[in-house]
DNA sequence: ATGAATTCTGGACTCAGTCAAGTATTTGAT
DNA sequence: ATCAAATACTTGACTGAGTCCAGAATTCAT
């Protein structure tokens, strides 16, 4: 059963190990779990695993272009092993849900950006925020942010316009 | 001396004081500051302030769209007060520098979303991550394959803040 | 001037992640 | 198969950014 996974971490040149066959596994059947979920799915799995072997494996494989990591606004990285094409994602500030999004432009796009500052731009990061549809349905008209240690949405009544446009 | 100021706080319904105006001031003197930096200015002007009133200081008035907050991954949030229009962000993977960048695409057709998934989109984030000139020249060109993640400044602090999971 | 509402302070606490040092595994060469 | 070097894993302490809480201090409408 060692194959695929397996060579791919030797081919990178990177030891195989049961610990990094789980970790692989387990980003790819839960694309954007953060470090602590992952955590979990690989203690049901290989029995334990410390938490310092996930995060050196997870940079590991980041740093070989095996995994992609995100790390939104408000909320801890996120891993996932859709790589090698430019696809953004698409978060709810509710819930924290997040979407793949293929990129509007095909190949790799979005690298292009007015006055580049004579930089060397190597990669466009696109997070697209809102709401999903439950949250929507959960807490109808209720701005970005969550209310704060306030009751649900109570006095305030500050409405932002529409949504800032784009 | 209090009258822009002052005034934008009270039509936001916010109370006025000294410790408010002094973070706006340094808000808007120091665009792209974390929240320390702007703590250590505030103090300097003020003499003194709690991190606690900072960072409510910081949410009221990014609630009211009075600042916005950008989180790049691998920093502490950074703050800035040019809101109302839709510009991005331009960081160095060296030196952490930031930069704003104008929608490059115009209408920006990348920022569409293909498939929105139902969801209630209200902004696009959109940063560049390069490497800025000097820091390309400090470590010119390591690695021509591996590229990207560059090791520098490895310190990726916890973000947490905004919405919170449910 | 007064008092209710809002804001500020200070300290404890949480979370995500890192550092360090010692132990265990993997792997290439014999 | 053996063995040592290179890599990886474990434990546990530590950090930085941010939050929670309760009491003290301000602000502001009357």
């Amino acid at each position: 059963m060692h194959s695929d996974i397996d060579k791919l971490l030797r081919e990178n040149g990177l030891q195989v190990t049961a610990q990094r066959l789980a970790i692989m596994r387990a980003v790819s059947s839960h694309p954007h779990a953060t470090a602590d979920e992952l955590i979990d799915d690989v203690r049901g799995v290989i029995g334990s695993i410390s938490r310092q072997a996930v995060y050196d494996t997870l940079s590991a494989l980041a740093e070989k272009n095996l995994v992609r990591r995100i790390q939104p606004a408000g909320s801890a990285a996120r891993y996932e092993d859709r790589v090698g094409d430019n696809h953004h994602h698409l978060i709810c500030r509710g819930c924290g849900m997040t979407f793949d999004i293929d990129c509007a432009l095909g190949e790799a796009p979005c690298l292009i950006a007015d006055d580049d500052h004579a930089f060397e731009i190597d990669e466009a990061e696109v997070i697209y925020w809102g709401r999903c549809p439950s949250c929507q349905k959960a807490a109808p008209d209720d701005g970005k942010k969550a209310a704060r240690s306030g009751p649900l949405q109570s006095s305030s009544k500050g409405k932002r316009a529409g949504p800032k446009q784009i």
